[in-house]
DNA sequence: TAAATATATGAACAATTATTCAAATGTTCA
DNA sequence: TGAACATTTGAATAATTGTTCATATATTTA
């Protein structure tokens, strides 16, 4: 992945900053990791489930029935939030409950939320 | 879409839950909404221009040069970031200087930043 | 006006992704 | 053990998306 620079004239401030933006930012590794913690964040399914376990733990069952959707969606689904540790499950006999995995998720919706109210 | 509901045992807290979810649930529209706004974050390009503009307004073609990529392409993203109201611009002859629209945006990022580093 | 510069845009392609369907795993209880 | 239930998983499909390339639109200046 190398791009050809094209300049642009010095009147800009490309002289000033560039240099420093290339230091400050933060390495390619996390930025990726950052955009697909929010890729987790970008689907009306996911943000559902979140929304559903603010109020308490539940199990895949429930929130298929909360959500009037197929227990399989909803299990792809939690396994996206379980790999990026939004959610933490416990196990009881045949059942699996999941609840919320620490208090950023709700931070971030919502500043989301307030974003999108404005 | 209308699917099918699979009850399951009233053993679960089925009952006790799923008729309050479903009224205190934001609508179908916020929630489409807020995915699409995450979705904005969701991809490292453009919360690489995010980074570049917390330290100062920048022109597209300074933009393109921090980041090593062509100007169309920033371009394009430039475009998604200011359709969700992430970025600002004002017009300086021919240059374009693009800057943060308001402070969700830093939070968001950093709460995510948190998240991850975890 | 013509040439040069900065940015924006449209079409196309490759890559990613959410849901469905079918089947597998694991657990309880008769 | 076998039937019923809760959940997980894999493959397939349809839809979405980021970048490139080529071109268009402004704007400045010679």
């Amino acid at each position: 992945m190398d791009y050809e620079i094209e300049r642009c004239e010095d009147n800009h401030q490309h002289t000033k900053f560039v240099e420093q933006i290339r230091q400050t930012m933060p390495s390619e590794e996390r930025l990726y990791d950052l955009a697909e913690l929010f890729q987790v964040f970008s689907d009306s399914t996911r943000i559902k489930i979140l929304f559903v376990l603010f109020r308490s733990e539940m199990c895949v069952c429930d929130i298929a029935n909360s959500l009037n959707m197929t227990q399989s969606a909803i299990s792809h689904q939690l396994r996206v939030l379980k790999q990026m540790r939004l959610v933490k499950n416990r196990k009881e006999g045949k059942t699996v409950f999941y609840s919320l995995a620490d208090d950023h998720i709700v931070t971030i919706l919502g500043q989301g939320m307030e974003h999108i109210l404005e």
